[in-house]
DNA sequence: TTGACATGCCGTACTTTTACTGCATAAAGG
DNA sequence: CCTTTATGCAGTAAAAGTACGGCATGTCAA
């Protein structure tokens, strides 16, 4: 795994905005960025703009854990967690004492 | 798992410098912050300030990855990984999408 | 063709992060 | 006492991240 792909995936997580698109996206795929936006508002009450929501899903995008398809002139997101992100958010296990008591 | 904290630990590790320390820590525990400068240039040919050093430890501290200890007049630094960061290092599981060859 | 809709790119403002220099403080040793 | 060693705090500067408005482009449908 190296360092650039850490990067992106440990940035794109670190934000609570995109965990919740994350989250959000899982609950129901394909959706627009508009869909996004509405989904903001109606769910958490918190009202983004348009261009704020569209740079989280580019950083998503860039980490490659939402996949593109296009559907006529609508850009749907949907998840797409593959083994790479699995492998890289457990990074941290790796380092875990194990042992004592718990 | 509260935001906050997410925040925190992701953030921690989206910084390969950090990733750097804590695999550091990880190979030697109670190290002094001129230790892990002097370590970073040793093993990886990086010269860091200790300004710049300490930053990142004390990124690592608040979000709970490494322990310090007094030891007189030396701080040191040990890696400190508890159930709540691998709680939060695999919070990307819960999206993953089961299913598939592979 | 025209209008409405969905997205993309450019620029702005504010905040945070990263890396650094310099100075101050406190403890141990000669 | 004075020097060395280890840390802490303040301040600076460049870069990146977050959020926004405006304008342009492309597409679907009436």
């Amino acid at each position: 795994m190296q360092d650039d792909q850490l990067d992106k995936i440990f940035k794109a997580l670190s934000d609570s905005t995109r965990r919740r698109i994350i989250d959000r996206l899982s609950k129901q795929p394909a959706q627009s960025l508009f869909e996004v936006c509405a989904a903001s508002v109606a769910e958490d009450g918190i009202a983004l703009s348009r261009q704020t929501v569209s740079q989280h899903l580019a950083v998503l995008e860039k980490a490659n854990l939402v996949e593109i398809i296009w559907k006529g002139r609508t850009k749907t997101h949907s998840l797409n967690i593959t083994e790479g992100h699995i492998e890289a958010a457990t990074w941290l296990m790796k380092y875990k004492q194990n042992g004592e008591e718990e």
